[in-house]
DNA sequence: TGGTTTTGGTTTAAAGTTTACCTTGACTAG
DNA sequence: CTAGTCAAGGTAAACTTTAAACCAAAACCA
C-alpha cells in the first residue's frame, strides 16, 4: 500500500514513465485513450506525484507563504481564511509564519524563506521603525512574487493590498464630531506603521475640516504592552481636560479604553464616545455596544492570494506594482 | 546573486560535493579545520540547503499540516499560535488546512497530503456523523505520524492532546446550579463531536449529583447556521418553563444567546445565568461580562506540537498512544 | 616489518519528476 | 515513389542533495 510513483506505473502499463508524465501533464503529444488509461490506473493507485521530485525539477512548486505579526486577532485570521480560501480551490498549499512584532524574527523568516521552499509571498510587516531593507533584500536574492497587505511598507515598489484607511478615517472622525465631540484624542501605536499612519492623518484632517484645532496632545501614543497602553489612556483621561471622544486605531486599544472607561466610571457614550478599527465579532455585545471601522479581512486575505498566484503563474506581469484598495465598513452603534 | 548551491560551494572549496553535505551535516568524518572552511564559506553566500532535493533523497521534510475546521475563533487561532511557536523554534514549517467543518473538505485535504509533502500532522477534526476512517485509511496509506487535539476522534489509537472537558464542564454546572439554577440547559451542537458528547456528559452527571432531575429537553440542539441556533434558542427561551440557566458547549452559541436576551429582554444573570465554553479575550467586558470555561489552547497547540516533532524524530517511540489532558480554567463573571 | 585502523576524504548511485530532443510509422502532396 | 509532415511516444539528462561504498595515506601495534 506504500505510495505508488510514476516509474511502476509506467512499467504497469507498459510505457515509458516520460509518456506516464506528459500524460498527468495533459500534453498533446499523447493520444486521448493513453492519456485514459494512466488516469485511470492513477486513480485506481490514487496516485500523486511527488512534489519535492517535480518541484526540484521545475524550480518551483505550488506552495506559498503567509507572513503575519499574530494569528490571535481577529483581522489576521479572516485574512488567512481569506488567502486559504484561494490557495486551496487552486490546489496551492499555504505555509504559515509568526512574527510576533519582532522584527528579527520577521528577518529570520525571511532568510530561513530563501531556500526556495516556496513559490510566493504574501506578507503584513510587523511594527518598528527600523526599515523595511530587508524585504527589498530578499527580493533581490530570490526574485519571488511577494504581495503585501493591510501593513505594508509604503516606500518599496510591490503589489499592496490594503483598505482605504485614510478616506474611512476621515469620515468616521467627521461622525464623532457630528455626535458632538470637541475634543477626540486618536490612539496611536508608538511604532509607526503604514496603516497607522494613514488613520491618523485622516484623524488629523478631518478634525481641521471640521472646524476643530489639532493639538499634538490629541494623540496618545499607547505601546503594545497592555498594561503601559492602560496607563497611558488612564493618564489622559484622569485629566481635568479629559477627552470627549476617542478613535482607536487598532482593536486592541478600544478594549484597554472600555476597561479605562470601567475603572473610572466613565460612561460611554455620555461621557466619552468610542469609535475604532476593528473586527470583533462581539463588537455588538460589549457594553455599550461598539461602533466599528472593520477591514474588510476576508476579501484583503482573498485579493492578495489571487494576485500572488497570477504572479507566479505569470498570467499577468503587469501585477509588479498593482494597488488594490478595498473600502473600510463604518457600523455605528451604541458607543457613539 | 542567484542563491548558491552546493556544488558551486564544493566548486570554490576545491572540496566533493558529498564532502560538503557531510561538513553542513557536522558529520565525523570531517576535519574541524574543513568543516570551519565550509561553513564561513556557506554563511558568506547565505547558503540554505535546497529542501525539495533533500527531502527528495531523504525522503522526508521538516514540513508539518495542522488540519483544522477555522481559524477565525479564539481557540484554533491560539492553537495554532501554540503550534507555531514550537515548529518555529525547532526549524519545522508549518502548512494550514481549513476544513470549514466540511467532511468532503477534510477528506480531500487528506487525499491531497498522501503526496509526501509533509512528515507529520496535527489535526481537529470537523464535526459529523460519518465517523473517522478516512484518518485510519490515511494512517495506513502513509504511515505518517498524527497528533490529534481537542476534537479527536476518540475511538481511534492516535495520540491526543485534550482539555478534561469532563471533570470541567461538571464542576462549572454544579457552579450553575449551587448560584441558583433549577433549570439548567446545555446547548448542544448538532453534528456528534466527542469535546461536545463529554461537556454533555458532565453537565447530566452534574445534574444528579446535584439532586435536579434531568430531561432531554435539557439539552438543545443548535446547528452550526447562526440563525438556526438563534431560531432554536428563542423557542426554548420564550416557553413559559424558561430555563434559568445556560451552558454553552461552543462559543458561537453563548454569542447568540446574548442575543437572544437582548431581543427577549431576558436580564443575564437575574432571569438567566450564562456560562459558556470560551477563549473570547473580550468577555470581560460584554454586556454583562461573561463566565467562562476557558480551554488552555496555546498550550494545547504547543503540547501537540511538542509530541508530533518527537515521534517524527523518533526520540519517543512510547508516544504512539499518548493523551495528554491539560485542565480547563473556569473565570467566573457577571453572568451568573 | 607487515598488517590493521583511523582519518578524511572521493566516487557513484539514487531519490521521482520534467523536458529537450529523438525515433518511428503513417499519411499526404506532388 | 519519395520527401515532408505529423502524431505519438521513447531516451536520457537534469534538478540538488545525501548515503553507501570505496580508497589513499597516515598512524598505530606488536
Amino acid at each position: 500500500m506504500k505510495s505508488i510513483n510514476m516509474i511502476e506505473l509506467a512499467k504497469e502499463l507498459g510505457l515509458s514513465v516520460s509518456t506516464v508524465s506528459k500524460a498527468l501533464g495533459d500534453s498533446h503529444e499523447i493520444s486521448a485513450s493513453t492519456k485514459k488509461r494512466v488516469m485511470e490506473l492513477a486513480n485506481k493507485y490514487n496516485y500523486r506525484p511527488n512534489p519535492f521530485a517535480s518541484n526540484l525539477r521545475k524550480k518551483k512548486g505550488k506552495q506559498i507563504a503567509v507572513v503575519i505579526p499574530e494569528i490571535v486577532n481577529n483581522f489576521f485570521a479572516l485574512a488567512v481564511d481569506g488567502i486559504e480560501s484561494v490557495t486551496m480551490s487552486k490546489d496551492y498549499d499555504t505555509f504559515i509564519y509568526l512574527t510576533h512584532e519582532n522584527l528579527e524574527r520577521e528577518k529570520k523568516v525571511l532568510g530561513h524563506l530563501t531556500n526556495g521552499l516556496i513559490s510566493g509571498l504574501i506578507i503584513s510587516v510587523c511594527s518598528g521603525r527600523e526599515g523595511y531593507s530587508h524585504f527589498q533584500e530578499f527580493y533581490e536574492n530570490t526574485k519571488l512574487p511577494m504581495v503585501f497587505f493591510d501593513r505594508v511598507p509604503d516606500l518599496l515598489q510591490f503589489p499592496k493590498v490594503i483598505s482605504n484607511n485614510y478616506e474611512s478615517t476621515f469620515d468616521a472622525t467627521a461622525r464623532l464630531i457630528k455626535a458632538g465631540c470637541k475634543r477626540p484624542v486618536f490612539l496611536a501605536t508608538v511604532e509607526p506603521l503604514y496603516t497607522s499612519t494613514e488613520r491618523r492623518r485622516g484623524f488629523q484632517d478631518a478634525l481641521i475640516e471640521n472646524g476643530i484645532t489639532f493639538t499634538q496632545d490629541m494623540i496618545i501614543e499607547c505601546s503594545d504592552d497592555m498594561d503601559a497602553s492602560y496607563a497611558s489612556i488612564k493618564k489622559v483621561f484622569s485629566q481635568k481636560k479629559r477627552p470627549d471622544g476617542v478613535f482607536a486605531s487598532i482593536e486592541k486599544f478600544i478594549l484597554t479604553t472600555y476597561k479605562v472607561c470601567k475603572d473610572l466610571k466613565m460612561n460611554i457614550p455620555k461621557d466619552v464616545k468610542v469609535l475604532g478599527m476593528s473586527n470583533l465579532r462581539t463588537a455588538e455585545l460589549l457594553n455599550p455596544s461598539l461602533s466599528t471601522l472593520s477591514q474588510p479581512a476576508f476579501d484583503m486575505g482573498k485579493e492578495a492570494a489571487t494576485l500572488l498566484i497570477k504572479m507566479i503563474e505569470k498570467k499577468s506581469y503587469a501585477a509588479a506594482n498593482d494597488i488594490i484598495i478595498l473600502p473600510n465598513e463604518l457600523t455605528l452603534r451604541d458607543s457613539i
